[in-house]
RNA sequence: GCGUGCGUAGCUCAAUUGGAUAGAGCGCUGGCCUCCGAAGCCAGAGGUUGUGGGUUCGACCCCCGCCGCGCGUACCA
């Protein structure tokens, strides 16, 4: 807010000395130490030097022309030509009394939303979703909430792998394996025993094989039968997704899943073929990239020797379908690094494809999950960890914590907590690492309790509403000014207002460990605030105030954490 | 081979267009509950950012070489 306005300000007073200068990289950041102020700019030390000014002097005659004495003590010139700029304790709280009226909570709703459609999750049919699938759920989740909160229109599809190669297997070991019982049971479970038990009879036996392929070509020409079981498989699988995104409270606009453009396909790949874009090669429609260093070695595959097309058709009929229903300016797929070189190509061809679309197409890739070896992750048994059994263990272990620190607590009060507790902790160690790093799977490290984690932030959140238990009805006013005497209290309102730069950046880079760092820095700074601002003892204008900053926290905090897809709890 | 990504404290991770003294947590050492919730607070120890060069007023970040690792590399997605 302040912020905006500085850069604003500044941005203008660049213009008025250099007409042509490009100021979108003047930007007005927070200062890495409070002793050099509050904002800072050091753009001009660049912009200066390509202009073959001195820096400093160049800094002198901006700030000549720059008049933001509204908002800030006299903006000094430091080092090379930083620009340092201290929030005047007025301005600061003239932002915090809106806030409290209700007029903002210190990001502002944009005036030109963008339409942004949202891939995430993507599991696969007649597969059990497993912790790999988590990382793709949580930040996909995370962002469709972040670009809503800033008043974008967000459409958030799943894209589920309903068909494919793997369904000829499905078929046969449904037909000549399937063990009822078990279906009912635990029908993932059971479906993907018979995969697992098909697949290895492959391996070994060219008639096994044959009868896959068999099964396949039928469901693929619409065999009735086939398209029943398969139906079935999706059904089944579907509904054990559910409970798995309930858990979670995790939900999607769309779930339009591979098989929804299989009618398209062929369409496709003709188009691609006769416009030259797609040519043949050893009986399969091929698309080079010359023109691309990264890709010339790189051809995509449109369709298989066997006639059939592949997950790269498949991708550019659904662009072109959300394309075409929503009209987004960007699409955003949220998958794992190794899709790397699918995505570049699938962007490539798209645009080679329809070379009028003005989408932005970005691939928000994560890390791989790694066992605490460094090697791909696996359990000692070799089989990867079932998502509902990692959250039933993050409930449990949140249990035993809670139970221990509230041993007067009801259960069922215990169970509700350990709920928000556990997901919460389980997601929030999702969200806080740069997604890029791989991940190191770990029982300790994913369910942690202590340091940078969702109780940590929980907890400041249940103290804030502890203290207005404590008023007990009486009523709240709301302050007319904040004087921000003490430095806790000064500290913690500046950070407030730097909440709605954050969710920027969250929404720019697609990095939501930003908005948990931001979150972590207000509980701390919540906390030392707590230990040296009495609150409830507090008298007069003071006691108001420091309620009010309390009140907003806690806004901010609760906002902060939704957005990360975290439930709150009074008590813990 | 080619492409791509990574290497930061004992461990797990941050570091806001190249910006000021590289920050947290865990663990370790020591202090703080007649005081709004100690799942907390305060203090301390812990680093040649894999390595060698280069560009720059300034490099964890950009460029080049080397070492180590992950992933990808046409009929899986």
């Amino acid at each position: 807010m302040i912020q905006l306005n500085l850069q604003e300000g500044l941005q203008k007073a660049v213009l008025s000395l250099m007409p042509d200068a490009n100021i979108s990289s003047i930007l007005v950041r927070p200062c890495p130490d409070l002793k050099f102020g509050d904002y800072q700019a050091n753009a001009l030390i660049g912009l200066a030097k390509r202009n073959k000014m001195d820096p400093r002097k160049f800094a002198e005659q901006v700030i000549d022309k720059l008049d933001v004495s509204e908002f800030c003590e006299l903006v000094e010139v430091a080092g090379p030509g930083f620009l340092n700029f201290r929030l005047k304790t007025e301005s600061i709280s003239d932002v915090l009394v809106r806030a409290c009226k209700g007029e903002h909570l210190f990001f502002s709703i944009e005036k030109k939303p963008r339409t942004i459609v949202i891939d995430y999750s993507s599991p696969n049919v007649a597969k059990p979703m497993h912790v790999g699938h988590i990382r793709s759920t949580i930040l996909g989740y995370t962002l469709a909430k972040v670009f809503r909160l800033l008043g974008h229109k967000v459409v958030t599809d799943n894209h589920i792998g309903d068909w494919g190669t793997q369904f000829g297997k499905l078929l046969v070991g449904w037909k000549e394996n399937l063990d009822k019982n078990a279906l009912s049971v635990d029908a993932l479970h059971e479906m993907e025993r018979l995969y697992k038990l098909v697949n290895a009879a492959c391996d070994n036996d060219e008639v096994v094989l044959d009868r896959v392929r068999h099964e396949l070509v039928k469901l693929q020409d619409g065999d009735e039968e086939n398209l029943i079981i398969w139906r079935k498989m999706i059904e089944l699988s579907r509904h054990q997704f559910d409970e798995i995104y309930s858990r979670l409270k995790v939900d999607f606009d769309e779930t339009l899943g591979e098989s929804f453009y299989n009618d398209r396909l062929k369409r496709i790949v003709d188009e691609l073929f006769e416009r030259g874009i797609a040519e043949e090669s050893e009986g399969a429609k091929i698309v080079y990239f010359n023109e691309s260093k990264a890709l010339k070695k790189h051809p995509a595959m449109v369709q298989k020797s066997d006639g059939a097309a592949n997950y790269t058709t498949t991708d550019l009929a659904t662009l072109e379908y959300r394309q075409n229903s929503w009209q987004p300016s960007e699409v955003i797929y949220v998958t794992d690094g190794r899709q790397q070189l699918h995505f570049q190509q699938l962007f490539e061809l798209y645009t080679r494809w329809k070379p009028e679309h003005a989408m932005k197409l970005n691939h928000v890739w994560f890390g791989a999950i790694l066992g605490e070896d460094g090697k791909p992750f696996k359990t000692r048994s070799g089989e990867i960890v079932r998502l509902n059994y990692l959250l039933n263990e993050a409930e449990q272990r949140a249990f035993d914590v809670v139970t221990e620190k509230n041993p007067d607590m009801g259960e069922n009060e215990r169970r509700e907590i350990a709920r928000v507790v556990g997901i919460g902790a389980l997601k929030y160690a999702d969200l806080s690492g740069n997604r890029q790093s791989d991940y190191v799977f770990s029982w300790d490290n994913m369910l942690s309790l202590v340091g940078n984690t969702a109780p940590y932030l929980l907890y400041a959140y249940t103290r804030i509403c502890s203290i207005f238990r404590k008023l007990d009805g009486e009523i709240i006013l709301k302050p007319k000014f904040f004087t921000l005497a003490q430095a806790e209290e000064l500290t913690l309102a500046k950070h407030l207002l730097r909440f709605g730069l954050v969710l920027e950046q969250v929404g720019d880079e697609c990095r939501p460990n930003f908005l948990c760092n931001y979150l972590y820095e207000l509980a701390g700074y919540y906390a030392s605030f707590y230990e040296n601002c009495p609150v409830l003892q507090a008298e007069g204008e003071i006691r108001i105030q420091r309620l009010a900053l309390c009140d907003l926290t806690g806004k901010v905090l609760k906002t902060g954490l939704e957005t990360l897809g975290l439930e709150t709890t009074e008590r813990m």
